[in-house]
RNA sequence: GGACCUAUAGCCUAGAGGUUUAAAAUCGGGCAAUCUGGAUAAGGCAUCAGCCUUCUAAGCUGAGGAUCGGGGGUUCGAAUCCCUCUAGGUCCA
């Protein structure tokens, strides 16, 4: 920032003081009206035994305003600065249209961050749960990589284990041969079907609990009619899967497969028994004692020597970190599963690995209906292909309220719309909230929503598209209403809300900052106009429109939807 | 039984010590004082009242609606920190 070190050497001089100092006092005025810069004099009344009006007035009169820096006012103890306006508005909304798409992008820098979501099981369709975790993992990416970092996106896939042999067993009995193809059903809800028929089916047949458990053993000596029918299933799965990644555009570096490691850890484990960081007990069952850091004890491997999940996270963290060095792993899983990382973030502290306090847990709200909880194996879930499909259905009634396309166009536009409206809404609360969803009220069109957002860029887009006339000079001095003070402050706060978004992984922020700056523009679109307007002022705004355009944009980009032109 | 999380208007969400102040880290006056010393918990939904001959009303303006779950403590000052109780959630055994 120029003009903050253009505050920061003017003081210095006045003061002797070092300019680092000088920065760490400089503050931003509670109101744009008071100036752009603070300086509140109360450390240096201790040294010069004087009050800090005073030494206020003593320093205004020797600091000069300059043509930067247009205008010093003291108010009280304060010393506040005046960016001269024509000046920020120029440097603001040139650096903006200059640098477009890269605008509150930081450098790249080494820096690798690994994310890993949204994990799914492959005996059921991706539900309400996984499109939190979508939507959130997706803008965490999007926000670190803004922040110059190098994200690499993994996936884990819980491709067996007791829940995959309950749909095998009951499409094996009931399954007749059946394809998704012949049933016309995407292929993972297919094999979600077969999970309820199991759940429904052993209520009357208990003994298939046991059979279940039996078709686990069979798949664990690797049995060749179980494989054969595991594999076929969990391509159905993972065949639905990719449908719904495209969609909201979800693109792995590295997937890593249950079956290929649940086995691994144990020598691990092994290991740190022999090192007694773990212990062996009563039952011969290895376990770690974390009764000094409240979480009790925790078995990390059965007395028949059988692994636990917590056996291969251990694992996997350890393997992941040899495959890519990162600096940072960010496990992007619900807050049920909060017991279980911090047991694990312990227990590779104990074993002490380098990449222990790398591991991070980014945990995220469950999602309720307001009919109760949803379980997949009773079938009482929102699943993310209707509820896609039937956002779509609302935006398209809206569309066809004011205009008409052709199905090709209705369907793009309808589709960016509806994403819009659940990403925005499953990122702009804080991640640690359960979240109660009503399919009827939650996603709305109206108020906080995604497509406020995308209707104020509309608004920019047709602003634009009808001026007929060629910017030639532009006077950034025009540009004076508070209003329009307002959203340069507010455009020019962009970098550092997408810092702060990155640093304390909080998507919502970026959420909350397009709502602001929406409504603002909204404000000022409904109080001031800019094509029939002087040729001097429009031309001005015309700019402005242009770089809240292009921040609306970047912003909505972090959250992983469109901006578009028209609604 | 234990651990962790949450509690803000009818509903949802923001607010991570400043409502005296943008200052409690400070100067002065005063024997001293509750002195000098000064106001607002922000949005959205829903409700009610307005605004389309003016750049798309998926919008805007206005009104009403909160002693921030209860109690205690720390502090000059608490929605915010601590303790405790209550309610809800999650997990572990």
């Amino acid at each position: 920032m120029k003009y903050e070190n253009q505050v920061i050497t003017l003081l210095s001089e006045a003061t002797k003081l070092n300019k680092a100092d000088i920065k760490a006092l400089l503050e931003k005025p509670p109101e744009l009206k008071m100036g752009n810069y603070a300086f509140p004099c109360f450390s240096l009344s201790k040294k010069e035994k004087k009050s800090p009006d005073k030494i206020a007035e003593e320093l205004l009169k020797k600091i000069k305003p300059n043509k930067k820096i247009n205008k010093i006012e003291r108010k009280g103890p304060y010393l506040n600065f005046f960016i001269n306006s024509s000046l920020l508005n120029k440097k603001v909304i040139k650096n903006i249209l200059e640098e477009k798409n890269t605008y509150g992008k930081t450098k790249q820098s080494k820096n690798k961050v690994m994310i890993e979501y949204p994990g799914p099981n492959t005996n059921k369709p991706l539900h309400l749960g996984h499109v939190r975790n979508m939507c959130l993992g997706q803008a965490l990416c999007n926000i670190l990589k803004s922040d110059g970092k190098k994200v690499i996106q993994t996936n884990i896939n819980n491709d067996r284990g007791i829940h995959i042999c309950k749909s095998m067993l009951a499409y094996q009995k009931f399954g007749k041969n059946n394809t998704p193809e012949k049933e016309n059903l995407k292929s993972d809800f297919f094999v979600g079907k077969y999970y309820v028929l199991f759940t429904q089916k052993v209520k009357n047949k208990p003994e298939l609990e046991d059979e279940a458990r039996d078709l686990l053993h069979k798949w664990e000596s690797k049995d060749l009619k179980t494989i054969t029918l595991w594999k076929k299933m969990n391509k159905w799965a993972f065949k639905g899967f990719k449908e719904t990644y495209k969609k909201f555009g979800i693109k792995f570096d590295k997937e890593y497969y249950e079956s290929e490691m649940y086995e691994k850890g144990k020598k691990i484990v092994k290991e740190g028994l022999k090192n007694k960081v773990f212990y062996k007990d009563k039952t011969g069952a290895v376990i770690i004692n974390l009764k000094k850091e409240g979480y009790g004890e925790k078995v990390l491997l059965r007395a028949d020597g059988t692994t636990v999940y917590i056996t291969q996270d251990i694992y996997l963290a350890k393997k992941r970190y040899y495959d890519f060095k990162y600096d940072k792993l960010i496990y992007v899983v619900a807050t049920e599963q909060n017991y279980h990382f911090k047991v694990l973030f312990e227990t590779l502290k104990k074993l002490k690995y380098s990449f222990a306090d790398k591991c991070h847990h980014f945990a995220y709200g469950m999602v309720n209906l307001t009919t109760g909880k949803m379980k997949s194996r009773e079938g009482t879930i929102v699943d993310a292909d209707t509820l896609i499909n039937e956002l779509k259905g609302f935006a398209k009634k809206e569309i066809m309220k004011r205009h008409k396309l052709t199905k090709k166009e209705m369907d793009e536009r309808s589709e960016k719309i509806a994403m819009a409206a659940i990403r925005f809404y499953l990122t702009k609360y804080d991640s640690v909230k359960d979240i109660l969803f009503n399919p009827k009220e939650s996603i709305s069109f109206e108020g906080e929503t995604g497509p406020y957002i995308q209707y104020a860029h509309a608004r920019c887009s047709s602003i634009l598209r009808k001026n007929k006339e060629k910017i030639v000079k532009v006077k950034y001095s025009m540009l004076k209403t508070p209003l329009e003070q307002k959203i340069i402050n507010l455009l020019s706060s962009y970098p550092e809300i997408v810092k702060k978004a990155s640093e304390s992984y909080k998507p919502f922020l970026i959420a909350r900052y397009l709502l602001e700056l929406s409504q603002t523009f909204n404000e000022y679109y409904h109080k001031h106009r800019v094509l029939k307007e002087e040729p001097i002022t429009r031309n001005a705004r015309l700019k402005l429109i242009s770089a809240i355009k292009q921040v609306l944009k970047n912003g909505s980009s972090l959250l992983g939807f469109e901006a578009i032109d028209e609604m």
